[in-house]
DNA sequence: GAGCACTGC
């Protein structure tokens, strides 16, 4: 298939913001190009004056003194990420022992950004500069000034302090003044700075929401929301915007409430941009072909593929490695190594290698090099244009995956991988006109795309209690919000006024799961099988107990025969947890069963957490031992809305929700899939050309309405005692 | 007898 490349006209690091409402704003200078190696050894010191961020020292102090809110856009190596927090820290903003708070969506990117920081510092991690992600706390009371957290764990935070007043390392007591003194007012000059925000994770987009709520009670509170250049715009909107009636600016203390955008230059290089001359059919098969154009004509340099996902990148990876085979010498030289989460530890790691002299890597990967991960020596990009994306219908409840376009962010973003070490080029397998004309600015931010209902939850712990009028900065779907607050009051989480319920509302919002799964814990403590309950949410909470892979099937199904159990997938989690248990926790006895380790050292920690906050919100930790009856009973507890009927004259195990009528099936790995139980219980739904439902377990039908006589009222007569 | 983009508490 030949290749006809079109040099496209984009810019991918352009960084003129405009700001025509009167917001202040600093245009860069020229774009440097320079690598901080190229001085050789230089005292931390120079090194932080010579990031790009270092010019806008004083511009940024600035800002945060004189407005409540203060959008940075900085481009890739602009260094704002480790160097504000420390400008601020620098400036007295951490002084009588305030704390700056600065987020990140991923808990890897909160330890590196934490370490760094420490390092520069000259300082202990953990001591002035600590941080905080799930399972791990590493700040100290009275000494941490510097706090980098995940934006999930600060949302957790809140729920304890709602305004952040108490946003210190050590206790003191502080009233919210109306009109308070000025040492008072002194106290509460917090700072916090959400990093990507532009990445509009529905944590991000949530604090979004409740910290330009508090900055009308706090108008000492200062915010920086760090995002990337086409999202800063609308970031500004939404700060700019006052809701009902416009609010009186804080003149008193000289402070403006217009946000204003400050762009930083970052330390890319040019990237040129080439498009696909005519729309592309199959872009597995031309993206293979692009890299062997690249390998034919382009001087030395790695390639970096985005596709969408195992089957495709599995699929391009035997192209390529069978062209290198019958083509010979020609094609050789090529490295092909395949990028995803379900990989193992080592296989991802293969990825991070250098690869040997004459040789060219190329990675094919999903969209976990465009965020998650960063490559080095990446100087070729392909982008196919798409991506899987999760998708959420409230009509059925069910969430999809779907292979959708990227947006011209995204697009953006992959091609500036290809800038990081020299000059670089990006191949669209799409055309110009279809970049310029048909695709979206921006992605549709999470919160659109996801069910409500942990969300719901949250925020009601929050005091948000008209959630319909939350000032969102996307909103929900009405259909989802309806959804989410209908399933709630079937857990009897929310009560008739969608007030949190007590007990079970306040303690399924301190459990940081889906409420399903958390409501099925609170009646494990009424039900005494605690102990095997959580067990089953920690390793439900984790992607897969199993290791799978190609070549291993059988002896992987045959492995999880030995610990099926009749009741279904769920008392097999348990056999499984037992075993591993017993062998001391070994890994060895992992890899003999065909378990995955890594999952299970995270299940024995998700299950610590449990159990912590299970003692804490005062339910009973107890075994129920072998009786298993209570454990169904406890599932049917937080899952009765997904019950299935076997139904009567289907040959092929078709079920049907009791809700919905949905055809369902059992997925082949379930330990149930051609048992066929009459009645069962499923924790998940995967679409793909059917639904099949994953981890499932056999049910008494009389427990239904047991559980949910609410619920099943209406299908009693029909349904159930059919 | 099928297949899971990616985070996070």
């Amino acid at each position: 298939m030949s290749q006809f490349w079109k040099p496209g006209t984009e810019r991918p690091q352009g960084r003129v913001v405009d700001d025509e409402e009167g917001g202040v704003l600093f245009l860069s200078g020229s774009h440097h190009s320079s690598s901080s190696s190229r001085y050789g050894y230089a005292s931390i010191d120079k090194q932080r004056q010579r990031l790009p961020v270092f010019k806008y020292r004083t511009a940024i102090l600035y800002l945060v003194e004189t407005r409540a809110t203060t959008i940075i856009v900085g481009e890739t190596g602009s260094g704002k990420t480790t160097q504000i927090p420390q400008y601020l820290k620098e400036a007295g903003w951490a002084a009588g022992g305030r704390l700056i708070a600065c987020t990140q969506p991923r808990r890897l990117a909160v330890q590196a950004v934490a370490s760094r920081v420490a390092e520069e510092m000259g300082v202990k991690l953990g001591e002035e500069v600590g941080y905080t992600i799930r399972f791990e706390d590493v700040t100290k009371p009275d000494v941490t000034v510097l706090k980098f957290l995940t934006d999930g764990v600060l949302l957790r935070e809140m729920m304890d302090d709602p305004l952040l007043t108490k946003y210190r390392n050590c206790e003191l007591d502080v009233k919210v003044p109306g009109r308070a003194f000025e040492h008072e007012l002194e106290k509460l000059r917090h700072v916090i700075m959400l990093d990507e925000a532009h990445e509009r994770s529905i944590s991000t987009d949530i604090l979004l929401g409740l910290l330009k709520k508090i900055q009308r009670r706090r108008p000492e509170l200062r915010l920086i929301i760090s995002s990337a250049t086409i999202e800063a715009k609308s970031m500004s909107d939404f700060f700019r915007m006052r809701k009902k009636r416009r609010e009186p600016e804080n003149e008193e203390h000289g402070l403006q409430v217009e946000p204003v955008i400050l762009s930083v230059e970052g330390r890319g290089f040019n990237v040129q941009i080439n498009y696909s001359e005519e729309p592309v059919q199959d872009y597995v098969q031309a993206a293979v072909s692009t890299v062997l154009l690249i390998h034919e004509r382009e001087p030395a340099g790695d390639v970096l593929v985005f596709l969408t996902g195992q089957d495709d990148i599995d699929a391009s990876v035997q192209l390529l490695n069978d062209e290198v085979q019958t083509t010979g010498k020609h094609s050789s030289g090529l490295i092909v190594l395949p990028l995803y989460s379900g990989l193992s530890r080592a296989e991802q790691e293969l990825v991070f290698s250098q690869a040997p002299r004459g040789k060219r890597k190329v990675i094919i990967s999903t969209n976990i090099a465009e965020t998650s991960l960063t490559l080095e020596g990446i100087v070729y990009v392909v982008d196919s244009g798409f991506s899987k994306q999760r998708f959420y219908n409230p009509i059925s409840d069910i969430e999809n995956l779907v292979v959708a376009p990227i947006s011209r962010a995204s697009a953006r973003q992959r091609a500036g991988r290809a800038g990081r070490v020299r000059p670089g080029k990006c191949y669209r397998l799409y055309t110009e006109e279809y970049f310029l004309n048909h695709m979206s600015n921006e992605g549709i931010p999470e919160i659109q795309r996801s069910s409500m209902v942990s969300c719901v939850i949250q925020l009601k712990a929050l005091g948000i209690d008209n959630i319909l009028g939350f000032d969102w900065p996307a909103s929900p779907s009405t259909e989802a919000m309806i959804r989410a607050l209908e399933i709630l009051y079937s857990l009897r989480v929310l009560d008739d006024d969608a007030k949190l319920t007590s007990p079970t509302g306040f303690q399924v919002a301190e459990i940081p799961l889906d409420p399903m799964v958390s409501k099925m814990i609170i009646a494990s403590s009424q039900l005494g099988c605690s102990e095997e309950i959580i067990t089953i949410a920690a390793v439900l909470s984790v992607q897969s107990i199993w290791i799978s892979g190609r070549g291993i099937q059988k002896e992987s199904d045959e492995a999880k025969l030995r610990f099926a159990a009749a009741e279904g997938d769920h008392v097999t989690f348990l056999n499984v947890y037992k075993g591993f248990h017993q062998s001391g926790k070994s890994s060895q006895w992992c890899h003999k069963n065909y378990v995955n380790y890594h999952a299970m050292r995270k299940v024995l920690e998700v299950r610590e957490q449990l159990k912590r906050i299970a003692k804490r919100i005062g339910l009973v930790l107890k075994s129920c031992e072998s009786d298993m009856q209570v454990v169904r009973k406890a599932v049917t507890a937080g899952f009765f809305a997904n019950a299935c009927h076997l139904e009567e004259y289907s040959h092929n195990g078709m079920y049907k929700t009791l809700r919905g009528s949905q055809e369902v099936y059992i997925h082949p790995s379930s330990v149930l899939f051609r048992v066929n139980p009459k009645w069962v219980i499923y924790n998940s739904l995967v679409s793909t050309d059917r639904q099949y439902m994953r981890n499932v377990i056999t049910i008494d039908p009389s427990c239904l309405l047991e559980a949910a006589p609410h619920f099943y009222q209406l299908q009693q007569s029909n349904h159930l005692l059919r």
